[in-house]
DNA sequence: GTGGTTGCAAAGGTTTTGCATGTGC
DNA sequence: GCACATGCAAAACCTTTGCAACCAC
């Protein structure tokens, strides 16, 4: 259930104003952002920009590969721009910052599980959260709370 | 920001008929199950169990270290009851079986991350997800839909 | 001109919260 | 009896959708 009725054939293609501004300011962004995040910085430029709009361009950018989109803490997607063919991040739980995990560390590990239990895994979605080593050096004094 | 003025000092420990009813059944499911699904099965025992008593139930489980939650696509959480220490997780996409993967396995690629760029996982929680051994036996024939 | 896109507002979904009532210790 | 827990309904929240106006090609 896919394609509605009235849905466009080939949507997100189309280059307009507001998809241009969108990826740029991600693009832009070391950070995982939230729809509501990107709307908020990017309404001070087009305070027309409506925040569906931005949701549109974000999903039709994940869809096209150019970004990707995670579950952050409290039922937010936060998206991060990224070179197709890269799927698996670091997120640093204080300021968002993506780092990319290579492949080749995941390999092995996904392929001894898989030989464990006999699972497949499809669409391995591995995003470790923790702390970049800038935080970790401005914050010395800082607890954390987090128990999970 | 997590204590206020008038919540209780140790929330969920005080045993009641209710939470007993969602451990059982949390304990008894070897899937991930959602809040709502939960709830719909667990009012055939019980008509009046109320949905948010499902919610703080499971986040008290959760907060006690007896299950873990995770999030699911389109935003929802879904909840697997857990020996205390294990954190994480491959969970089938068909049947929503979950699996643990072993710490020894994380460890050397979790080691190599942090070495790379300093980053310090904190509370890696890795959840892979994929078709369990049983779903790809069952389903030979049956296409998958998902893009993502 | 056509068909995809936007903006706005309303709807949809899950989860959380307020409060009177109930209940374990 | 007191504090915590429950149930119900309303609220809060993010996200999606419907639709007229708009714009790229």
């Amino acid at each position: 259930v896919r394609i509605k009725p009235g849905a466009p054939r080939d949507p997100g293609r189309r280059p307009t104003r507001q998809r241009a501004l969108v990826a740029r300011a991600l693009q832009r962004q070391p950070r995982a952002v939230s729809a509501q995040e990107l709307h908020r910085s990017l309404r001070r430029d087009d305070p027309r920009l409506g925040l569906a709009t931005v949701y549109r361009a974000l999903e039709a950018q994940v869809a096209r590969g150019t970004a990707r989109r995670f579950e952050r803490q409290g039922h937010v997607s936060a998206y991060v721009a990224c070179p197709p063919g890269h799927h698996h991040h670091v997120i640093c739980d204080r300021c968002q910052r993506v780092s990319e995990i290579p492949e080749d560390l995941l390999r092995s590990m996904l392929r001894a599980v898989e030989a464990r239990d006999g699972f497949r895994i499809d669409h391995a979605s591995l995003d470790l959260y923790g702390t970049c080593a800038d935080c970790q050096r401005k914050t010395r004094s800082v607890g954390r709370a987090s128990a999970s």
